[in-house]
DNA sequence: TATTGTTATACTCTATAACTATA
DNA sequence: TATAGTTATAGAGTATAACAATA
């Protein structure tokens, strides 16, 4: 199934595509992304969720850190614990990688009937499914 | 359309699995793969198939020269140039390689009718059609 | 004892720039 | 002059291991 492997190539592709303009690198960008879908949290929730070392996470919240995008605050009832979350600087970032994602949603499926979406959309859901369940 | 989004990352995840069994990452076993699919060529050549730059493609021949699996010769009419092929290890490990990926397929699609597969197939193709035209 | 995040160290992929040999 | 591949250097992402502070 080499189509398979090209598809996953390509989208992965398209999907980074203006990242670098934003200033941001793929690793970057999830962290930003997973502090706005489930808000500010422990960089230990963040090793869990972008399944990397949490010396891994503690390098890529440095570098955002850095450029204002999020902010370290102490946690209010474990102390050894560090939050982070999304400052405004970084929530406008986020918001603007989500209007480029929509976008390029947009243009793939631009001249589809909504028939050929929803089927689409049937596969994609189960597809989700399935590679999960694999990888888990 | 974060549901793209998360497709696009499992379907690589998925794609990735089972390489560093085999000893392999991604950027190498993409070396493979283009040799496999077009034989012995140049580094330039591998160079601009893979878009990287030449120094990049120096480094992974280099690995997988050390591995066994490419081994460098003299190119018959230009002594500027050096072509890479794969050894029989290195046949040996792009087959494998094919299969793991096939097996990913079939797993994927294990319950789906022929007619569902040949809608999903014409979506695959429009889609790498429309990712190609965006990117180049 | 276990967990949280850090420092220390190392490997891989990637890039640019300067260089050599060849075309 | 231009191209093919290399050395030199640097930055980003990733990992393991050892450690301090806290639970």
């Amino acid at each position: 199934m080499e189509r398979l492997w090209a598809v996953a190539w390509l989208l992965g592709e398209g999907m980074q595509s203006g990242l670098a303009e934003r200033g941001l690198t793929l690793a970057r960008a999830e962290l930003l992304w997973q502090l706005q879908r489930n808000g500010a949290c422990a960089q230990s929730a963040l090793s869990a969720a972008l399944r990397v070392t949490p010396r891994n996470i503690t390098g890529l919240v440095d570098a955002l850190e850095a450029d204002g995008l999020v902010a370290r605050s102490a946690h209010p009832s474990d102390r050894r614990a560090t939050l982070v979350s999304l400052t405004e600087k970084g929530k406008a970032t986020t918001a603007a990688m989500g209007r480029d994602q929509e976008r390029f949603a947009r243009e793939l499926f631009a001249d589809a009937s909504s028939e050929e979406l929803a089927s689409l959309v049937g596969w994609l859901d189960r597809l989700l499914g399935r590679i999960r369940a694999r990888l888990d």
